[in-house]
DNA sequence: ATGTATATGGAGTATCATTCCACTTAGCAA
DNA sequence: TTGCTAAGTGGAATGATACTCCATATACAT
């Protein structure tokens, strides 16, 4: 199903200069600029870049691919370091910091985390792995999907994207749905070990 | 700020037409339909549409109102048989279930709550209630805000509008929020008033 | 009856996403 | 080197849609 035969030379340095253009254009002014737009700050025509990236999300998630590796790296190093609930906070955190940083792109994150890049695969799956730790650990509640806290960051998303960003609100919210998905103490006693 | 004077006779009968034109394609197709169809189908021009309602989210909120107002007045008896945290709960959980009613009116949800329309202000303002009700009785962290729950009831039903709505995963999603917002037991010494 | 503020319809303009295809070119095989 | 061809390209064309503007029509106060 993935695409896998190699692009020749030409093709693979259109897909390198529409990326690099994205990526400036994208943080210039938001994830929801013309594809004509792109297209010509990349110097290419727009059937190129339809031919490359079907869709808008297709080329988020490819422009967002290198910074979603780096991240999913730190969390998988930070977590080493930290109790599993304080990863899913920093994890959440370091999502929603992430998303912000193109402006208009917290609406397409669930859908953009589905698209198979390898950085949104590494993310995704790092992800699942801090969850089912913390949830092993009967720190966070069996219940909560990986889902739920894409669902829980877009939500912080939005609210920053609304507000405009500071670093602390950032934390706050973190904070506030982190503990949303914790086991409370008084919960312990309902003990279920699979 | 607010319009008052009253509308010419003829006007009011094609303000009528669209709005039960309106309850009837959003209902049938979402909120994403275009202008035009709405004013075809209302049997008025597009001029007089934009007229009447000069953004797509004005024409929402008229067409929810009566709902909303419906929803404002459930939500009041309701918080006076439960406890300020479940009426939260409830609260969320109804906004939730009301803005899936129109595919496609959760992105709209924050921006349509602001217009004054009579039962967006009753939501709101019965939401504000509840919120500092709840937070009075110490049962809410007192630094959540209400665009916070706005925020929260937006990316809810994002998320179910992608997956398709099931009652009990809005029931769930709303619980993990409440719970996050909840003031814990442990918290109760770290006191800080400002 | 008539003047005028109000209201109307819909053609016109502008912006986008997306498709399609005649033309170009990289890379391979002879 | 020289074709050959699959892969790639650009951008005009198509089709939606939002939104504006104004010549015309009409309610209604006088």
């Amino acid at each position: 199903m993935t695409d896998d035969s190699p692009l020749r030379a030409d093709a693979q340095q259109n897909r390198d200069k529409i990326l690099a253009a994205a990526e400036d254009i994208f943080l210039e002014r938001g994830a929801s600029v013309s594809m004509n737009e792109v297209a010509r700050h990349a110097g290419v025509g727009i059937g190129t870049l339809y031919r490359r990236f079907p869709t808008r999300e297709d080329l988020l998630a490819a422009a967002y691919s290198a910074r979603f590796t780096a991240f999913a790296e730190e969390m998988c190093a930070h977590a080493k370091e930290v109790d599993p609930l304080s990863a899913m906070r920093a994890y959440l955190e370091g999502l929603v910091r992430h998303t912000t940083v193109y402006r208009g792109f917290a609406a397409s994150l669930g859908i953009v985390l589905k698209t198979g890049t390898p950085g949104c695969l590494a993310t995704s799956q790092v992800g699942q792995q801090l969850l089912q730790a913390a949830q092993e650990a009967g720190e966070i509640r069996a219940d909560i999907t990986f889902d739920d806290m894409v669902c829980v960051a877009t939500a912080m998303s939005l609210a920053i994207e609304r507000d405009g960003a500071s670093q602390s609100r950032i934390a706050h919210l973190a904070s506030v749905f982190t503990e949303g998905m914790a086991v409370r103490s008084s919960d312990r006693p309902n003990l279920e070990a699979s």
